[in-house]
DNA sequence: CGTCATTTTCAAAGCGCTTTGGAAAGCGAT
DNA sequence: ATCGCTTTCCAAAGCGCTTTGAAAATGACG
């Protein structure tokens, strides 16, 4: 069935019908709830493309992953991220989709996307320091929305981030608080803006309660468990070992839990531990009692939040970027306790 | 930059344009090679909507997604899942792309879809038993797979799934070969298909070994870690415990892990733990050495397969479904040991 | 009852592409 | 020079929708 058919049957000129339907003022409501009725009747609804070729809209949002890095899409916070923001842009009647792409052609990616005319904005996620692409897409002109932030990016763009330095640097603070003096830091790959703005949050509070940081209590590496395990092992049978940790991801947090048990050792008396919580839905952090002590920020509502704004953008391009910081909550869990 | 001003550009028309660009023969290999010189030159790239109307090919996939159920993509296999099929569309020059749907308008949705023309097939994940979208997409005449099975629909219909029954079957053969005769079910929510047969498998393998299954030492549930811990505690704690269990998910089998080690007991000594494990890119089972023995089936394997197998219904949807079942390997890990 | 303003409807153009049915050009054979 | 055949190109229709500009119907009013 299409507007043709439709508007044959009723009568009527596909003008009208095409009104009535779309909600224009200028038919009468008898004639519109007559429309309505067969549309409904006849099952009848809009061709896209049809649609998108005669407004120039294709109500489609794109999101392209480079297809070299691990850091999206096979990446744990995805599909919350995913599932949030698609939600709230179902909401517009906006759609979304994806594209994984060679590194080395994302460039190319996002022109064809937009001189195709198959997205009306893009999302980009899992920014890196001085991120190439948010250059490229502002000279581009077509509207998309960063979830993070990129260091060294000085032109305006709008983004969704999380404080990760302040996060970062409380946790830190906290656990001086109680008394420990040897923290050490598995952050995320350090090119990533998150990870490095958390390595700030960590130096500038270690700073401040005159601690110096130690190299061998540093590590950056994809969030893996095995990487927890791996690293806290080492560093726990070094002399001087921490008696804390800051852990960059919960998953990589089950692997410090790991070290530390296999150690003998028990988690939140002999070694303390916090953890980035990303809030996913499949991966609580315990149930009533938070397992790890975490600084804890919803992915899902970064990811309506991120909807909302990019559909504000392409609806009136005009205004200036949007920027929005959330706060990570510290939310206390039976991992940290007084430095022994 | 249009198909318009580039065929005047070039001095030739449009249809000539067209075809030199879409691979044709009626056009001089000379002028084929002038007219992609100028596309390349004024970065032409056709707009996907008019070539969408015009043939009546979308090229991009649909995935419908349960608003109600968790058991998608809010659910840690998604995101690899999504990752490979999309790469594996794109080599065909298919996008994908998420619709996000309260669960009593799954049908519309899918109805509008093939209306609407917005997408030429769809991707079925997570089946349940006797799952009604299948029927349902099968007189709407929609190419789609699906990635699993569905007990009780008789129906033929493509899918792609892995041997769930024999991979519990033979995760329970083999440890009762190991001694163990009180061997734990904890599954995933038995109204999804892949939790039924995985039951299937166990009960089956249980009989075979002259043992009886005891409702106490089986449970089923969201594969969340939390209740991993909390059941595989209380069956700990109950008498006559189980020595063995079997996992539905490794994040699950994390839950599991923990519970044994905080009830001061020995992973692979005194419990035996195997667990399902999806071959997550970011959630690796250990790393040289697995942490648990596993049934291990790639979910991006999967999402491969299941993406060609859509293209072929597509280009040609008079053959008959394809069925494809994926065998488990049984990979031997350190969770493991004979009975106490 | 005629006039004018307002409401309601319509015909047709246009969005950017593919594709059909021909026409023109090229070329070897007669 | 002509014929027949292939090669190369083109004009125009059509995909299903929105939207402009205009016409028809309706209503208010003197």
């Amino acid at each position: 069935m299409n507007l043709k058919k439709l508007s044959e049957e009723l009568g009527l000129s596909q003008t009208t019908v095409s009104r009535a339907l779309n909600g224009y003022p200028e038919v009468n409501e008898k004639t519109r709830a007559r429309v309505e009725a067969a549309a409904r009747q006849f099952n009848y609804s809009p061709n896209s493309r049809a649609k998108g070729l005669a407004t120039g809209r294709s109500m489609m949002i794109g999101h392209v992953i480079p297809r070299s890095s691990q850091h999206e899409m096979v990446n744990p916070i995805f599909g919350d991220f995913v599932a949030a923001a698609s939600e709230a842009l179902a909401a517009h009647d906006y759609g979304m989709m994806f594209a994984r792409v060679d590194n080395q052609r994302i460039d190319a990616a996002y022109t064809a996307m937009q001189s195709n005319g198959t997205v009306d904005g893009v999302i980009l996620q899992g920014p890196a320091v001085e991120d190439e692409r948010i250059r490229f897409l502002n000279t581009l002109g077509l509207p998309y929305v960063v979830h993070g932030r990129s260091s060294g990016v000085t032109e305006p763009y709008s983004w969704v981030d999380v404080n990760n330095t302040r996060a970062f640097g409380r946790a830190t603070e906290f656990l001086v608080q109680l008394g420990h003096t040897r923290i050490a830091l598995l952050n995320g790959v350090e090119k990533m803006d998150f990870a490095t703005r958390r390595r700030k949050g960590y130096l500038t509070a270690l700073g401040a309660a005159g601690l110096s940081a130690r190299p061998d209590h540093m590590a950056s590496s994809e969030m893996t468990e095995p990487y927890g395990f791996r690293q806290a092992k080492e560093m726990l049978a070094a002399p001087n070992p921490p008696t804390a940790f800051l852990v960059a991801s919960l998953i990589t947090a089950l692997g410090v839990r790991r070290a530390i048990q296999d150690m003998g050792l028990v988690m939140g008396r002999d070694v303390s531990v916090i953890t980035h919580d990303d809030d996913l839905s499949y991966l609580g952090n315990g149930e009533d009692v938070p397992i790890f002590t975490a600084t804890r920020s919803s992915v899902r509502l970064a990811g309506e939040i991120v909807a909302e704004a990019l559909i504000d953008r392409i609806t009136d391009p005009t205004t200036p970027p949007t920027n929005r910081l959330l706060e990570a909550e510290l939310v206390l869990g039976g991992s940290t306790g007084p430095a022994p």
